[in-house]
DNA sequence: ATGGTAGCGCTGCTA
């Protein structure tokens, strides 16, 4: 099987890119982040097209998370079921069965600014997550939770951690969140495949002065799995080559899709 | 033409 998680930064305007990558790389199941549309503007038609089942949760001009399946897809929630945190609904979550394996795709609150409203809210929303997974998640079943998590778990996954002091992305607290929900029962999949020291292709390059060409980037795009499903996970990779512009009319999303295959 | 982000939606905000 092939899991691949992408922030599309407008799924509108990336229509055809969305389409001729789905055609091309033929996953069994796509998360997408930052769909940026409501659900009547959704464009469904787009995965139907290609034999895909899809959902979408959208609110409006932001945010936004969609899963497309060729597995099924069954038992579609929409956000926070269970965290009694006090946060504002957004559209960043959405969690399905895809088959046998439950698949969660989630979109990270970026943060803005170390110490804003935004930066605290983003390590509550963390919290009300690690929440869902302990009353929602079957650790018997095969889970993957992957999405744009507007974190670098280490150093090495920044261009230059020097860059960032200060910024949001790398701080402890933010690290801390994240391994909170490690501790859950969730291994970031890259990691494990190739070692806590290896070098892991970044993720995502901003759009500004050349960022992608010169790889000034991050890995924020995580695939987190539980142990039923680390167990059958063979290999992660990204593809730069959808992050290049290409012959469409459209710029690329700033983020690279990440891909997993799994043996069976 | 020697610059240089992109998407939302229409002015400035978000990332």
């Amino acid at each position: 099987m092939k899991f691949a998680t992408w922030n599309v930064n407008s799924l509108r305007a990336r229509t055809e890119r969305v389409q001729h990558w789905l055609s091309v790389n033929t996953p069994d199941v796509l998360c997408l982040q930052e769909t940026k549309c409501s659900q009547d503007s959704y464009p469904a038609d787009i995965f139907s097209d290609l034999g895909y089942e899809s959902a979408h949760y959208g609110l409006g001009q932001w945010n936004g998370v969609a899963l497309v399946s060729k597995l099924g897809l069954e038992d579609v929630e929409f956000g926070f079921l269970h965290s009694n945190e006090p946060i504002t609904e957004e559209a960043r979550l959405i969690r399905g069965k895809c088959g046998k394996f439950d698949v969660w795709s989630a979109y990270i609150p970026n943060g803005r600014i170390v110490g804003s409203d935004h930066y605290e809210a983003k390590l509550v929303w963390l919290k009300a997550l690690k929440t869902e997974l302990e009353m929602r998640a079957d650790q018997t079943v095969p889970l993957l939770l992957c999405g744009d998590f507007n974190i670098a778990p280490r150093d090495s996954d920044v261009f230059d951690i020097e860059m960032f002091a200060g910024a949001t992305h790398v701080t402890e607290r933010e690290r801390l969140a994240l391994n909170s929900l490690l501790d859950w029962g969730l291994f970031d999949l890259a990691i494990q495949l190739y070692g806590e020291e290896a070098d892991l292709p970044f993720t995502w390059w901003d759009y500004r002065g050349g960022s992608f060409h010169k790889n000034l980037g991050m890995r924020i795009d995580l695939m987190l799995g539980n142990k039923a499903f680390l167990d059958i996970a063979e290999k992660l990779y990204v593809d730069r080559e959808a992050r290049k512009k290409g012959s469409e009319t459209s710029s690329p999303s700033d983020h690279t899709p990440v891909v997993v295959e799994t043996k069976d």
